[in-house]
DNA sequence: CTGAAAGCGCTTACAG
DNA sequence: CTGAAAGCGCTTACAG
């Protein structure tokens, strides 16, 4: 005999007592709480997860996707780990356990995640890095698991529920900022990939410009990978332009450290010759040398924004959350640097 | 009705074949067989992990634990991250799948440990970071659970299987090439916390200076926290040793980009002025210049060797990797910079 | 306040 | 080759 029957055994009642005792039920004589407690503390007794899970429908796990692809995993600046101190911070409130679900680089996200969602090993998700169009948001939707995206997407409709970084304010900013120093001709670092916060990005810098009686000129957005590699890659293209740009932004923020080494093997100075304006503060790239104007926000916090907006989603905890499951555009702050700090001759 | 009773019924079947159609059981007629495959492809059926897991007594699941403490989270290299991919191709073969598990910061690694352990949401355990005096894993000997520990410890005895990075080689061939090039004065920058690695690479250290004749000073061991501030602060500390060090060996890999910076401001060139060794290659330190002498090694070769060393340790698996679970030091591959590449006048 | 019993969704001996 | 039935470890109406 083993687990809670054997538990009862020994305390010499029955397991619906000490089931309800362990999980808080009111209708339990304090004096038998303590003595169950006691036991189950004695003997490290902790309610198998799958029984639970049969018997309730539910198996208190949320699970957070995230794509471990190889650009991921020498690039990532561990976003998602710095998101789950957050996110735990709010679902341990509810015994809600998080786990990782690292989708492997060889296969399909969509049929990872489809094994996962029918599996039933979750009672909700978190996906990240949504693409424009992503098929993974039907499939949660069809399926009614609760999720939140990490990323808009043109996917889902409003059936769905998300969060996302806001490149608009941070491209109408950096822009701004450089029109105010007097620069007319502004590049663009984007991604490659059909990840939607390029086109989110891409569409803020080019309202910003044709809000200051600026063209936008397609050769100005050049197109790399989202890492150290893609910033000098992006350094390297900008200095083919005919029309040289004297400013670019950033969209990644190892970017910064990639272009710097391309500027440097180039002669250019940034701050002085080019300005340059990152995207998220970043402790890597605290040591570039000008310091780097960029854009600060907290992980922390996001997380617990993210977790949240989740637990509103989820019909067992939406009263807890009355704010209910609204989609949030995540404010990032300016943080100037002296990779701008100049003003153009005009 | 819902789940395998559903599948049967519409297949006009019992729920019993079903399940053996389904996991691949022999004693099925091929034509039901295919039959049943169709049907669950067609309806997106697949097992309730909770359902299979209360019957079979395992959970399919391995975990990983992780820990996400500001420190890691801002400096980590995604060391794990990059691990992953080759733990599930080789768990990929038995249709296991991996979970991270981020153990929050305000948590005891111990407790978290011991909570998902009795929950039984794994069947087995890849712990890392292993302290010099480690109580989980004397938790995962005493519970039963297979596990291997990607790093050593003084705990467990020889009651557990682990993994670690070859340190003394990387300790030892670092202290060899720089005593060839004329280096007596050969500083350490080690880690401040418990970690085993600490002990082990200061250790091996001592041992290859002595080999050489030199005596070992504890004031060239400075420990620093496993950062790139970790790295500046060692530069920092190294300028203030009254009889210089001519070189340093780096114990972690982003130590080099803070060491660097530190260097620069006070006009000491590296591979000029002083000799430095980094550690593992890491593609965010490739852009330092000069570039930098460190050692090599693939994160997908280890994910596999550690995922096929955890299944030698699981009775269900353990004929399908003959080898056993052996202790494994993983090699590292040096890779000649400039950060070393001058002989010392003598 | 407590106990006895049902049943969550599966897999697997067992019988035929 | 297939079906009927037991039972994995829990939680929770229900009865008292």
């Amino acid at each position: 005999m083993k687990g809670i029957r054997q538990l009862a055994k020994h305390l010499d009642i029955s397991i619906g007592t000490v089931s309800r005792a362990l999980n808080g039920k009111s209708d339990v004589n304090e004096e038998t709480r303590k003595r169950v407690l006691a036991a189950a503390e004695e003997f490290g007794y902790v309610a198998n997860q799958s029984g639970r899970s049969l018997r309730q429908g539910t198996t208190n796990v949320i699970g957070l996707m995230i794509e471990s692809s190889k650009e991921t995993v020498e690039n990532s600046d561990n976003f998602f780990l710095g998101v789950t101190g957050g996110l735990q911070t709010v679902l341990a409130r509810h015994n809600l356990d998080l786990v990782m679900l690292p989708c492997p680089s060889d296969e399909d996200p969509y049929e990872y995640l489809k094994r996962m969602v029918a599996r039933r090993v979750v009672d909700a998700m978190i996906i990240s890095a949504t693409q424009r169009i992503d098929r993974r948001i039907d499939l949660l939707v069809k399926a009614k698991i609760p999720f939140v995206g990490l990323g808009r997407s043109s996917s889902g409709g409003d059936s769905y529920t998300w969060i996302d970084l806001d490149f608009e304010g941070v491209a109408t900013s950096a822009v701004d900022r450089l029109v105010a120093k007097g620069h007319r001709r502004i590049a663009i670092a984007a991604p490659s990939t059909d990840i939607n916060l390029g086109y989110v990005f891409v569409d803020a810098y080019r309202q910003a410009l044709e809000r200051h009686g600026i063209d936008y000129d397609p050769e100005l957005v050049i197109r790399v990978k989202s890492s150290e590699q893609g910033g000098y890659q992006a350094g390297h293209e900008l200095l083919m332009i005919q029309e040289k740009p004297t400013a670019i932004i950033l969209i990644y923020e190892l970017m910064a450290i990639g272009l710097y080494r391309r500027l440097v093997e180039a002669g250019i100075v940034p701050g002085r010759d080019l300005a340059v304006i990152g995207f998220r503060e970043e402790p890597r790239a605290k040591f570039l040398q000008p310091t780097l104007t960029c854009f600060r926000m907290s992980l922390r916090d996001l997380g617990v924004e993210l977790a949240e907006t989740l637990l509103a989603t989820m019909p067992a905890y939406a009263d807890s959350y009355p704010k209910g499951a609204r989609n949030t555009i995540w404010p990032l702050e300016l943080v100037p640097g002296e990779s701008d700090a100049f003003a153009l001759d005009s």
